[in-house]
DNA sequence: TGTACATCAGTGAACGCGCGTTCACTGATGTAC
DNA sequence: TGTACATCAGTGAACGCGCGTTCACTGATGTAC
């Protein structure tokens, strides 16, 4: 699309930061590099976002847009027949390891996600029902789910999801950021992985 | 000391740094941000470190030595005649609290320490004796000391250092730069971490 | 004790860079009549 | 169906900034004789 009028410039930044994310990191969206990227010049991105820090939130956002499909997409390969107690204990690890997995393969993209719990002062409105539940409440009701089948008792559930984001989200850090960073294959690091959550989902049940 | 010969200029521009972590955050080190606190020339620092990173890894080094001390004094306050199993699970209580208790009131330290695993390239010898072990090293011996005090089980113990790391490591994370940050008051704070250190203790013993 | 001189630890000015953002503008689009 | 015109979405050039780092230098220090 090489007319004078893009198109859909502003998706087209989006897309950009995505995969400049990918390949140079999330310290690397700037606005020269971005509209450079999409052919264009740089004040053209005024056109579709207030500044610089808007146009990163949204980038942001549909990084942790896929970060939520990652998890949903891990939860859809459990068996629909499973025992109810052990496919609630299944969903919290599929949050858990799709979590994790997720920002071993896309770090860039985790390290978005990270700087999103702010949402963008310009969104754009895009029908709800085609965004992804948060991870956040996704991890919300797989804790729900696990009381429900009588897996953790009830008085844990108050405020367990910090516990069980703290650990998922401490392990994804240090593997992608942190000590465990190109210190060991992948293979490895994914051992790690289960062992915390098996550990975690220990100390949550009864 | 307003001399032209500083005196010493290398530990004036790392206690610079601190300071400067401190109070605008680990991202605001520069070269000429930190020699002018210091009230000299930047290249004048060139003398000292080879480059900035070497400096802002010196400057983290410094942090994570504080991080260790600020897990020791904790440690300290343990009764010495506590009941040795006891006091095995009190050792680790008061690495992961400790550990969290000092990104909650000194963030830009804290984030500082998560840059240092590299150590600076040009480091100055010092008395190995002076230095505190790492916070990692910390870990370690607690971890061993409640395998030693039977409170959890040897076959538990292989890389459940990283598990503990994680789950420290991403509760400081969430309550510093994440979700949690400013959102509550640091009471509620504090325990929400307690309640995430006994799952993770819950999790790990017999 | 005095002096020559090498070494050390700073100064001062400048380099080149890429950044986010603003200004006044112009080419393309689409709508009203 | 044709045309005037408002609006939209870009262009091109420039602003001012602070950064890390390098160059050639000079004032202070301390050591050998």
């Amino acid at each position: 699309v090489d007319r004078y009028h893009h198109g859909d410039l502003r998706a087209a930044l989006v897309e950009a930061g995505m995969e400049m994310a990918r390949h140079k990191g999330a310290a690397a969206l700037g606005m020269r590099e971005l509209t450079r990227a999409v052919g264009v010049t740089p004040n053209a991105a005024y056109r579709h976002f207030a500044n610089l820090r808007s146009l990163v939130l949204t980038v942001a956002q549909e990084a942790q847009h896929r970060l939520s499909r990652a998890i949903l997409d891990r939860s859809a390969t459990i068996a629909i027949d499973t025992d109810p107690a052990e496919r609630a204990v299944a969903l919290l690890r599929a949050f858990a390891l799709g979590y994790i997995t997720f920002a071993l393969s896309q770090p860039g993209w985790f390290a978005l996600t990270c700087e999103s719990h702010e949402a963008p002062p310009d969104a754009v409105a895009t029908a709800a029902a085609e965004l992804p539940p948060s991870p956040h409440q996704l991890l919300l009701a797989a804790l729900d789910g696990m009381v429900a089948a009588g897996v953790m008792a009830p008085e844990r559930r108050l405020d367990a999801e910090w516990t069980c984001w703290s650990m998922t989200h401490g392990f994804a850090m240090l593997a992608t950021s942190g000590p465990l960073q190109g210190g060991a294959d992948r293979d490895t690091v994914v051992r790690l992985a289960e062992q915390a959550v098996a550990t975690l989902i220990r100390g949550l049940r009864d």
